[in-house]
DNA sequence: TAATGATGTTTATTAAAGTATACATATGTC
DNA sequence: GACATATGTATACTTTAATAAACATCATTA
């Protein structure tokens, strides 16, 4: 997060040809403080923000945005878990929800006959299940489908929704939560 | 500024019912905290808006936008001024710049005769002028404007230019700066 | 009516953001 | 080579963001 930021003021300035006290001046903002923000070592306030973004006439988007490609492992064996249906129902956080993306990816295993229910969550999330190996009964409000391995289902997560195995083997899905 | 924050957070949250405690577990954020967030009396940083934005599952947009109508007065009591060419040249700041925004607007009071040059502004500044009164020669780059009264002349701010008043009264410009 | 629980506010403390100043390092210039 | 100027870095200090815990307020229920 201040990484983009720090990327982002930097490469601004040096565009612009500016000295730490260039911006300092400009922006109001002591020079100590801006060069601890370039190098990603500070956790500014949002007025700094504003002076900044204001100092140098542009808008937050340019400021706060990642710099471009990303290259980012995430291990499995850092994934945190959480347990229903007494342990048969296990639900691993892939990738954790991310304010830049505005998405999350978990994956599910289910045991035989494990189930589990979901209230509504808020207005606008939209799920994405894709069956990666057994099967999977899927409910949602008042819609009900079967998926088999490959089977992608997208629903509307603003209803009560259910996830049942109903194989004889281990069951796993990917689950995509996107936030409106 | 903390203003947006503090409208956008307290609507979310009513929105979803959940209490200060419950957004509190949900971000990591003190509820202590969150309550001078709504009041708009803190100035958190960007470590804090993160941690909300990512419990809450939303953008940083829709924390920071700005909630929608605004009605605000600046007064040309307080507008800054600065003068040039020996206080013929006096540019008024009648609306300061502001990050959401990307632009500002000058007024721009020259006496007969009076003259200002700028150096070519950062890339992708436009500005837009508007003859109030009197009448300007404006020039950017290779390119010369006469305007009179009612004129306006639109060019891009990255190139050298000069304004001058060749007429035998006041001349009032006003000056619209956008940023890329 | 007292008691319990849930919610927001206030207060005291600690951790760190922000500033100002001095320091180091380079790059000319006489 | 000494001096001056400009630029980024490190240090000491002040202010304040952030936390945790106690407190106030209100509703619900026994």
């Amino acid at each position: 997060m201040s990484r983009n930021l720090a990327f982002q003021l930097k490469k601004i300035r040096q565009q612009r040809h500016l000295s730490l006290d260039d911006v300092a001046k400009a922006t109001g903002v002591s020079k100590a403080q801006l060069a601890q923000i370039e190098k990603g070592e500070a956790n500014p306030t949002v007025s700094t923000i504003w002076k900044i973004a204001a100092g140098m006439r542009i808008s937050f988007s340019s400021l706060l945005q990642s710099p471009t490609a990303h290259f980012m492992k995430y291990s499995s064996k850092d994934a945190l878990h959480v347990d229903e249906d007494e342990g048969r129902y296990r639900v691993y956080s892939i990738i954790p929800y991310n304010p830049e993306r505005g998405w999350e990816l978990y994956k599910i295993e289910m045991e035989p006959g494990a189930f589990s229910r979901s209230e509504a969550h808020t207005e606008g999330v939209e799920e994405t299940v894709t069956v990666i190996q057994g099967q999977a009964i899927i409910s949602a409000g008042e819609m009900h489908e079967l998926l088999e391995e490959g089977d992608t289902l997208v629903f509307s997560g603003h209803q009560p929704h259910e996830y049942k195995n109903t194989s004889e083997k281990l069951t796993i899905l990917h689950l995509i939560l996107q936030y409106k």
